[in-house]
DNA sequence: CTAAGAGTTATCTTT
DNA sequence: AAAGATCCACTCTTAG
């Protein structure tokens, strides 16, 4: 068979690497000796204690208080129809606010929570988590209905390393990734690569205690961008289906978190609409797919499935349809204006976990699963099933993702069996394996390597809560953010698409944080 | 072939 | 400070 000889390189590869990692391994544990780790390690209790206290707002202790008794709840719907929002002055009380569940014990329901097959009000979505939601509500809805109307486009930084390589030579000593705090020795790390190429150095990535947040209450499955230069908004997804907003550097410290709670199970896909960004498309565990519109102040119910809907995505340019999948291996295409699944194809034999397209060929897609693989498809050709593909790659476990680089030029998944792999070569006829701890278990989300803003590295959460930076053209990890600001395992990430420099990483835990790059102070 | 169960992992809340 | 709850991720094992 072909794939035996397929192993058999594989294998060798896996040793390569094994050794190199356990070079590094001991590279670093010589490094953090040195560095006296060891004993501060020791005393972990009395710095976590201090560094959870900065991590987390001082003034968000007191806030919302989701435990629920009963599991099983229904939504009280329509309570907040016919309320003035103005009474600010009646914190708490059920009556009177329009937000009744600031105080109430029911907001959010654990499992078996009924889903509701039609349109929900923002209102009644709304997770008033500050007993002042009335006003903060407002507010959100005035941010993102405030954008002008101008939607910039990706400037589409097309630069490969293929034909660099040569370029980058021994191991040598570049700098030094920074920390925040003088005290906090253990995150700084040793850095080996030649020079920085491409368009950002990740070292210049800092972390600020004002930039991170908590926005959910359950475990961050997804984390977007809004596509504007305008604001800065993260939008993310939980487990428990709420879907948050962070408006990043305004509004004070309470009202920059906007709580919605539109779905019954994870949320598993975001798109903001690339013209419209008053109008998020957010799929579900729950088989649905909504479109929140905040003109309207809605969540529109767009499609409903008895099975689960485990991603979304959508073509940059593209606000006329999306592709999603569901089930064991399902994906469809939906289309807008016909408002109906235009194309349905099966095209795994378990769920899909990422779908993905090359932004300078649209006909070329990509998708990771359950069942192992992840392919490329061509969607002039494509019909069903993975003997159809223009080329799978095969992993030992289950692929969590896959995605194309700025340039299109590679494709990089990650999977369960502890490899991201790496996709290059005019027709991706080029396999390389680069190791990295993908065991997350099963509390935390599991990691995706993410492009950053061109083709020489990708981010990904380790379980030491840092950060590593895998260099594409050297296969390695090339250096590891760390920050005693993050308080749990960053492990869903996003770039933000106009602004290179800009990274957000979201933990189980509901947090955000933000790096950005430039301007050492 | 399918179902059920154990083990694995980290974070937040409660005591 | 330590224990308890989480509970649709995935893999491997065992029972039917």
């Amino acid at each position: 068979m072909a794939t035996a000889t397929a192993t058999a390189t594989a294998t060798e590869r896996m040793t390569e690497y094994e050794r190199r990692r356990l070079e590094n391994i001991k590279r670093n544990d010589e490094m953090m000796a040195s560095l006296n780790i060891r004993s501060r390690l020791a005393d972990l209790s009395a710095s976590s204690k201090r560094l959870s206290g900065k991590a987390k707002s001082p003034k968000t202790s007191p806030k919302k208080k989701p435990k629920v008794e009963t599991p099983v709840v229904v939504r009280r719907s329509l309570r907040a129809r016919g309320m003035p929002p103005e009474t600010e002055g009646s914190k708490g009380s059920d009556l009177e606010s329009p937000f009744p569940n600031a105080d109430s014990k029911i907001p959010i329901s654990r499992k078996h929570s009924p889903r509701k097959l039609g349109p929900i009000s923002m209102k009644d979505a709304y997770e008033d988590t500050t007993l002042y939601g009335s006003t903060f509500y407002k507010t959100f809805v005035e941010t993102i209905t405030g954008f002008s109307g101008v939607t910039q486009l990706n400037p589409c930084i097309v630069d490969t390393f293929e034909g660099k390589k040569e370029e980058v030579g021994d191991d040598k000593v570049l700098g030094y990734s920074n920390c925040n705090f003088d005290d906090q020795v253990c995150c700084k790390k040793e850095v080996k690569e030649e020079k920085v190429l491409g368009s950002l150095d990740p070292l210049s990535l800092d972390l600020k205690p004002e930039n991170v947040v908590r926005i959910t209450s359950g475990r961050i499955m997804a984390v977007k961008f809004f596509p504007s230069t305008e604001k800065n908004i993260i939008v993310t997804g939980d487990k428990l289906g709420q879907v948050g907003f962070w408006n990043v550097g305004s509004g004070d410290e309470e009202g920059r978190v906007s709580l919605f709670r539109p779905h019954s199970s994870p949320v598993s896909g975001i798109s903001v609409q690339p013209f419209c960004l008053s109008k998020i498309l957010t799929s579900s565990y729950d088989g649905l797919i909504r479109l929140m519109d905040v003109e309207k102040e809605v969540f529109e119910l767009v499609y409903s499935s008895d099975d689960a809907v485990f991603s979304l995505c959508q073509q940059e340019k593209d606000s006329k349809s999306f592709y999603f999948s569901e089930g064991h291996g399902k994906l469809n295409i939906w289309d807008e204006r016909a408002g109906k699944v235009s194309a349905s194809w099966v095209l795994h034999e378990d769920r899909i976990n990422s779908i993905d397209f090359n932004s300078q060929n649209r006909n070329f897609m990509v998708t990771s699963s359950t069942d192992g693989t992840a392919c490329i498809w061509d969607l002039r050709k494509t019909t069903t099933g993975k003997q159809n593909s223009f080329k799978t790659i095969e992993h030992k476990r289950a692929v969590h993702s896959a995605y194309f680089s700025p340039s299109g030029g590679c494709v990089a998944t990650t999977s369960f069996d502890n490899n991201i792999g790496l996709l290059t070569g005019t027709n991706y006829e080029n396999l390389s394996m680069i190791y990295h701890n993908n065991h997350t278990g099963r509390w935390i989300s599991s990691f995706r390597a993410i492009w950053g803003w061109d083709d020489f590295f990708l981010f990904i959460g380790n379980m030491k809560r840092g950060v590593d930076v895998i260099s594409a053209a050297r296969r390695n990890t090339a250096m590891t953010l760390w920050s005693p600001l993050i308080s749990a395992i960053p492990c869903r990430f996003a770039i933000h698409p106009l602004r290179v420099g800009m990274l957000a990483g979201a933990t189980s835990g509901g947090q955000v944080y933000m790096w950005v790059a430039g301007d050492e102070k």
